[in-house]
DNA sequence: CCCGAAGAGTTTATCGATAAAAAAAGCGAC
DNA sequence: GTCGCTTTTTTTATCGATAAACTCTTCGGG
């Protein structure tokens, strides 16, 4: 640490009486040292409470041990708990995170990509908020770099993500398997064929369909933002439309959430009057009264995913094999939302 | 970074047709540098778009601009918003955040002081969870360490806290000043005299005190995990204990969240039964329904002072100052959990 | 008895920056 | 024109590790 002088592989050496190389050697697990010079050497390095120097290591060799991960907001439980797993994750490879945040603007957003400690790092982990795949690709990005989350358009880069579609439909289905038939939707994005929203819209009208139920424009609420306070104000708009509906499914917990609670300050009951199911399975909605149905992804799974085929890029070098891309498994958590008693 | 060759401080000397010193001088702002040679640097450096690479810098200079941030768990919204604060203040301090998550772990708490990454920081911002003050003493800590958060113990080290025994009775008062008279309390610590439990409940019992309502041991629940799921089960146990009560305390948010869970869907009515506040106003507190009343403390403020306060530590180097202490302001938001309409 | 190969260590160069010492250039005064 | 002083620039050493090249034993074979 700054403050200590600590000792270095020249001092192991002289205490073991040897050349610091020896030393160098026997840390990185050279054979041809005799079992006599090992151990005094190894005696050494522990009388003198020795520990590699990472910064010197580092400069050598180039490398750090270090990854960055680019997130949005920790302040949102789905990106809080996302972080989380990526940190366990990393730790169980080896690596170090450093966690950088954008929050989903676009110049910090592309600020790490170009920033002072993109060189400090490895290779980056990112989680893409408002950047599009044309911006991300006009950056001539030439360092590892892998993308996750929900968000993530196609891309020529290796990118970790959610089954959008496949969830989605599952919950829809679920939601129409308890005799509901007019679905609201909630978290569609305008003007992209890509992305979560639309993967999420289309799995929504994949379970209509093959309930037969008819799509209707005036079901599905546009939000980009994805956030409590806007789920609030989109099922609010929904309310005030006069439109019916017996569920709605949101594109993520968030939304959910404040949906779930414009619902009941207006007097509804859930899932009495209304059910509803959101994507994520975050903890504030086990906890939630009704607790939320949610789609769960295998974040766990997807952390792993993401920072194995990004520990494998670095290791690659520059030698860049075929993009790849990596979806997670689902299962559908259901809780009162959309079974309760009331 | 790793996969591509970066141009040096030699590059940008050759370039310019002077040497690498006259271009690192350059860099740090030293003044004589003829108008001209400094021009033509400059222009190199815009060439070949150079960056200064941090790991040999931290190497010559012994410090690295980094720093660590030990934190329990992510996925707690009350340490995700720290964390996420704490990342804002030292971007703005020109520091960069190295989060390792402990899991509260005291293993791994204890780990982090003594670990690999240690030497790559600068210092450390800890917030401990079930670390006590002795073990940290012992642990001959002797780089820079600031100590932040809710249970933070008398120490000998510097440290950032919240106004526990204030906003605790703050709350408390309001909960009376609404004429609920059976308060109850949960978040109670065995066998603490000091810590962030132990200060709230005498902020719990000066409130009461000074409305002339006497302390009642079976209004007291202790709790020392302080998440949602144990303050479910906290209520749960209130509720079974069979003791009437017309408001409650929470030690923190999480607590409260999980505690107003289980009135609900006891069938009871909050704030009309029972009212309830808690404590950390984080943000799931504002989007509950009924939304939860909370002693919102200045959190930006805390981890601008944490970080502040450890940079002082860092730039004194071994000279160590007196102990600080610094402890945040507090406001309370109320919310329908008190004031509601039900 | 000398040569070559293998084994065990040591010396020297290097990563890319900063720091200190040394050298060169510029400039006014005598 | 050159001495001395300041300004500007270059040279050399250093941080703590790794890599490559080199030295010194030891030992077996011809």
């Amino acid at each position: 640490m700054a403050s200590t002088k600590a000792s270095t592989i020249y001092d192991v050496a002289k205490v073991a009486g040897v050349s610091h190389q020896t030393v160098s050697r026997l840390l990185r697990g050279y054979a041809g040292i005799r079992e006599e010079t090992r151990a005094r050497v190894l005696d050494a390095i522990k009388q003198l409470d020795y520990h590699p120097n990472i910064t010197a290591r580092n400069l050598r060799n180039g490398s750090t041990g270090m990854i960055a991960l680019a997130i949005p907001d920790l302040r949102q439980p789905y990106f809080a708990e996302l972080a989380q797993s990526v940190i366990s994750a990393a730790r169980d490879a080896g690596l170090t995170v450093f966690v950088e945040t954008t929050d989903g603007n676009p110049e910090r957003e592309l600020a790490v990509l170009g920033g002072t400690q993109s060189q400090l790092v490895d290779g980056v982990l990112y989680i893409p908020k408002s950047i599009d795949a044309d911006i991300l690709t006009a950056q001539n990005i030439e360092f590892p770099i892998v993308l996750l989350g929900d968000r993530i358009l196609d891309s020529q880069f290796d990118h970790v993500t959610l089954p959008n579609l496949e969830g989605a439909r599952a919950a829809v289905q679920h939601l129409i398997s308890l005799g509901r038939t007019q679905v609201a939707f909630i978290g569609a994005e305008p003007d992209t064929d890509f992305g979560a929203a639309a993967l999420r819209l289309r799995g929504y009208r994949n379970a209509l369909e093959s309930a037969g139920i008819a799509y209707r424009h005036d079901l599905v609420i546009f939000d980009s933002e994805w956030e409590r306070h806007s789920g609030a104000s989109s099922m609010r708009a929904l309310l005030d439309s006069g439109v019916p509906f017996d569920a709605v499914f949101c594109c993520n917990d968030a939304l959910a959430i404040g949906a779930l609670r414009t619902l009941l300050s207006a007097g509804l009951k859930v899932p009495g009057d209304v059910a509803i199911a959101g994507f994520d399975d975050t903890e504030d909605a086990r906890f939630s009264f009704p607790s939320l149905t949610s789609v769960a992804p295998g974040r766990d799974e997807l952390a792993r995913a993401a920072v194995g085929l990004l520990q494998r890029r670095i290791e690659e070098g520059g030698a860049r094999g075929a993009r790849e891309e990596i979806v997670s498994g689902y299962s559908l958590a259901i809780r009162e939302s959309t079974v309760g008693a009331a």
